[in-house]
Parts: C-alpha cells; sequence; structure tokens
DNA sequence: TCTTAATGTGTAACCGGTTACATATCAATA
DNA sequence: TATTGATATGTAACCGGTTACACATTAAGA
C-alpha cells in the first residue's frame, strides 16, 4: 500500500498538500490539486485509517452490543445499522456477549482502547454500572438503559392493547398471555398494555425466556392450566411460533378454536403453519434512527437525551380470524 | 484515558520499560516491573490499540464477509466466528454485502485501509477478482472461492446421499428435489448427491433462491406440476419450511402423505409444524475451524492451502417415518 | 507606492505506542 | 586483571497520517 509520502514525492509536493487536497482543507492551487489526484490514482493510494484515527482520536467505528446474534430479531436490527453505518463511511465491530455481564466489560474495554466512536447497545445488563462512566456516545436500542441515556423502542404499550384489541374484535372471550423476561422493561409494557384492555377476560398466564425451548415449556404449561381460552397474545414471535406448535400438536385448530398473536414481525412469523399474525415493530426503522441519532451524537449535532418511541402495527396474517364488518 | 507516558513518569521508569513489561519482551527487573504494574493499576491504564497497530501494522481485527446477516444460516455463524475470535483477542467487523458486488468493494478497501488482519468470507461473489490480489489472510466459509483460497464446507454431497437413502429407506417412491441457486458450488453438490442416489425415483425437480418469498413460489410449482410425490429433499431449511407450509395449505399430511428433509439444521426446523427432519451440517463447528483457520495463517503457522470437509449428520424431528426395523 | 489580506506551500511537531541502539552494571570466565 | 555475556534501562526513530506555524507570493485597497 502507498503512503502520503510516496504520493508526494511522485506529485512533487509535500505531504501537507496531498492531505490538503484529501480532506479538501486549507489552500491548494488548482496546479497542485491535478499533480496529487494523478498522483493517487496512479499510486492506487487509499489513506491509512490506523494513522489517521490515532491523530484525531476517531476511528469510524462502531460498536455493536447484542446478547445474542442467533435470536432473529438481532439479526435484522443489525441489518439496519450496518446499513446506515455504512452509508455514513462507518464500520460496525459485532459484539455479542452472550447475556454475560464478563463478556461485555472485556469488550467495553477493547472497544474503548480501539477508539470506536459510539455504541449502540441492545444488551440485557441495563444496571452494567460501566455504562454511565464510559464518556462516549452511545444509544440504547430495544432497550431502556438508564435515564440520560438515548433510547430508540417501540410502542410496546400501544402493541399489547392492539394485541387484546384485536383478539376481542374477531370475538375471543378467554384471553392468554405469555409475558417475556421480567427485567426487560420494553417486554414488560407489551404485557401491561395487553393486561389492562384484556381486564377480566385474561384468563391464564406465564412468562418465558425468548429461546425457543423455553417458549416451548411455558406454552405446554400454560396449555395444561388454563386450558381453554380462545385467544392468546405472546410477547414475542418466537415464543408465538412455540404456542403454535404446540396447539398443532394437541390438535387444537387455529384460528378458528384458538387465535394467536405474536410481536416483532420478524420473518419467522411467515414461516409457520399458519403464518403468523403479529404486531409489528418498524425494526429496520428502529435500527436506522439508533443509527442515525448516534451518528449526530459523534458529530455532536444535537445532545440533549432523548427517547425515540417508535409506532406498531398489526400485522393480520392467518392466526386470527377475518374480521367482521 | 492514561497513556504510557503518564505510567512512565508514574512509575519512575522510561516508556520502553513500561512496554517492556506490558509486552513481557526484554529484560526489566523485578523493582521497575512491580513499580509498573502498579502505576498501570493505579491509573487504570490500558495500551491504545490504535497507535499499536500504526506501529505494528496490525489491528486485531478480522473482517466477516457476508452476503446477508438476515438469513438464520449466517448469524450462527457469526455467532461461532465472533465466539473463537474473541477468546484469541480479536474483534470482528461485519460486512453485509446484501449481494452487492460493489458495496462488497469498497468494504474490501476500508478493511485494507484499516489493516484488518484477515478475512472470512461468505459471499457469492466467488468471482470477485479482487480477492486474489488482496494478499491478506483468508479463509472461505461455506464458500469455495477459488483455489488457493483455504475453504471450510460441510460434505454436501454425502448430505445429499443421506436424505435421499432416507427417504427412500422410509418408504418414499417417488421423489422430489428443490436445488439452491446455481452458483452455489457448495449448495450444487447437495443436489448432486440427492439426484445421484434418487435415481429413476426423482419424478420433479426445481431450484430456488434462499429467500422464504422465493421458496414457497417455487413450492407452489413443483406441487402444481409434479405432484403427486411422497419424498422431498430442499436444499435448505427455509426452503423446506416453505415446503411445509405449502404442503399444510394443501392438506398434505406430513409425513404420513409427504416425507419432507432440510439441510442446515438451524433452529427455524425445530419451529415449524411438524418440527422439520434435517441434514445438520455442524455450523458452530465450521465457524470455529474457519476462525482458528485464519488465527494460524495470521501467525503464519500453516500457510499451505487447505480445503475442509465437515461430516453432516441426519436429524430425525417429525417430517419424516419412523424408521422400519 | 505602501499596507494589508488572501492565497499557496513546506517543515516539523504531534498522536501513543514499539523497538533498535547505545550505554551501564555486574558476575563469571580466562 | 582483562574480557565477555547476561541483565537492565533510557533515548530516539519510527509507523502514516493531520495541522500549527512560518514563510512567500500576489492582489486589493488606501
Amino acid at each position: 500500500m502507498a503512503t502520503i509520502k510516496q504520493v508526494a514525492k511522485h506529485a512533487n509536493v509535500s505531504v501537507a498538500t496531498v492531505s490538503r487536497v484529501m480532506n479538501k482543507s486549507g489552500y491548494v492551487s488548482e496546479e497542485a490539486k491535478e499533480a496529487v489526484e494523478k498522483a493517487i490514482s496512479e499510486l492506487n493510494y487509499a489513506p491509512n485509517r490506523v494513522a489517521r484515527s490515532l491523530y484525531k482520536k476517531s476511528s469510524n467505528l462502531i460498536g455493536l452490543i447484542m446478547p445474542d446474534i442467533t435470536n432473529p430479531f438481532f439479526p435484522q436490527l443489525a441489518r439496519a445499522i450496518e446499513d446506515v453505518a455504512n452509508q455514513h463511511g462507518y464500520q460496525v465491530v459485532l459484539c455479542n456477549t452472550d447475556e454475560q455481564l464478563e463478556k461485555e466489560q472485556t469488550y467495553l474495554v477493547a472497544l474503548q482502547t480501539m477508539h470506536v466512536d459510539g455504541l449502540i447497545i441492545t444488551t440485557n445488563h441495563s444496571h452494567n454500572p460501566n455504562y454511565e462512566t464510559l464518556n462516549l456516545p452511545m444509544v440504547a436500542l430495544d432497550r431502556i438503559v438508564k435515564a440520560g441515556i438515548d433510547a430508540v423502542i417501540s410502542d410496546g404499550y400501544e402493541g399489547g392493547k392492539l394485541a387484546a384489541n384485536t383478539l376481542i374484535q374477531r370475538g375471543a372471550m378467554r384471553l392468554a398471555h405469555i409475558a417475556g423476561p421480567d427485567h426487560l422493561k420494553t417486554v414488560q409494557r407489551r404485557t401491561e398494555g395487553f393486561v389492562e384492555v384484556a381486564g377480566d377476560r385474561l384468563v391464564g398466564m406465564t412468562e418465558s425466556a425468548f429461546a425457543f425451548k423455553d417458549a416451548l415449556k411455558a406454552s405446554q404449561e400454560l396449555f395444561d392450566h388454563a386450558w381453554p381460552f380462545d385467544g392468546i397474545f405472546a410477547a414475542n414471535d418466537v415464543i408465538a411460533a412455540a404456542v403454535l406448535q404446540e396447539a398443532v400438536r394437541r390438535n387444537i385448530r387455529v384460528p378458528e378454536e384458538l387465535q394467536v398473536i405474536g410481536y416483532d414481525g420478524i420473518e419467522l412469523g411467515e414461516m409457520t403453519s399458519p403464518p403468523l399474525t403479529t404486531i409489528v415493530q418498524p425494526i429496520y426503522e428502529m435500527g436506522r434512527v439508533a443509527t442515525e441519532r448516534l451518528l449526530d451524537l459523534i458529530e455532536k449535532k444535537d445532545t440533549r437525551p432523548k427517547e425515540m418511541l417508535l409506532p406498531v402495527a398489526l400485522l393480520e396474517r392467518q392466526t386470527t380470524k377475518r374480521k367482521e364488518r
């Protein structure tokens, strides 16, 4: 790889001039500019980002901290983040914490020593004290880390209400619910909204982690103890898929006997039989907003902390009945 | 963040000595070592990796080039890679190319200018000429880029044969197949193995991209034109999920009337109804082997190009009949 | 014509590490 | 006692950019 010195020599100017034309800063004569550009293209020169980082104390790298990229919700988020970051000349460093606080800590120091410009956090350890002392631009995504740190979330409370209202409107009388892990505020809001609207109609409720196996176990328990119910809302699509599978296994017809609504809007929902009705979060949009916000923070465009609440919508597939008119 | 100079001053030694104790290189007296260690912990010092990179021309970063992180096979791979890389002190830069050659090129220069130490490639543009001139350690994963570049793949040929033999053994007489995109050699091998064993029994075959929507369309065509068949092998689990969904929609009973086998062994397979029988690739293992191989290459432990072929296995869930005995 | 500001360019310091090299001490060996 | 190798440590060059500063030239305004 060519260096700036070689380019300078080749164009018969100093390194300062080369740097000026590359960064379009300071004064450069038309003549010098052309010579430099010619040299750059002839030598196939691309500036060494490491050297630039060292002086500028900025790397054009952002850290993406995720609990588990294997959970199908996160890749869609990652995809959006990577997309937007890339459009702005940033790369993303993938940090899978596996829910282990220790891995998260290790990553935090690694990211700092490599001078990442900012962080997007979708992790579960919202109590991690390190974030406060980090002094790095960061935004929490689908999570609320703490006041003072920006957050981008979808409106789970409205989503929960929407799920309940939809089931009721389609004739469900006896409702059930499987909530998500109780340390995730954003997920609990879904439950709050649902429970509030369901009121007396709620006949059964349990809780589950987001892994499919756990969800299957939770579903079985619910069917064992709270059956019959004719409408169920699951805190996310993976849990809903487990409910569906268990319903099929028990020969319960969906949606005739039991209507099912999930939450997330991930692709998995199209792949189940029958395809899943769900409350969609605008996943790509969330990733986009979070990333753009982070870039603003990095470029110091706006520093007042904000919480951004994005709207959700009902996506009707085939686990709910047709709307009566 | 403290710098090495501050640590040196605090410990009353030179920066060289500090560097020596940090890298356990050269001679350092016990006394100096203790003083430096004390200073490091008191100042909470962590060396600036950017500065180190500049001198060493190595960043402890590896680039991971993927076509689409949203496709559920890749996150599992990413997870393994991230895991192993992290254990060895490397971080991974996620590069989603979206199948666009241009994005891939852009990433390639970005990765070079940031001095990544190596590349893992799971991308589809195996003809991309840039890889050859890149002069960076790299390994292709689930892909064959070209001779001379290491590859880690699973034994698709055996997998295809295994799928056919399994279906035949379980009584299937009329076989069908949905192949994957024909520019992916690793995927074509599955088809070759299957077709070879199926022989005359093969009554229908089509091709599909890996996106669910495409797969659904392909399934429909196959059912429209080649039905009846009583055993089908799909080139991956996503396609198999589409086949299943379409079978359910047409009231075809699985596995009684139609047995289905997928390929990959991703989690999606447990979530369908009924759960999918599939040929599992050792996904985590493939990611692990590829990453370890890359790290060996980086550390110049072994530079003879190799192709590593990992074995596959049958995972029986419920879309095939019980084995007769 | 003289002053002043705008334009153009190069030199060298700087970012924060690593390491070649010079230098010094000391114990072992000839 | 002189020589030698192992041990210990500091100075400064180096990695490849960016930019403060000095200096030169030219055009505009008084």
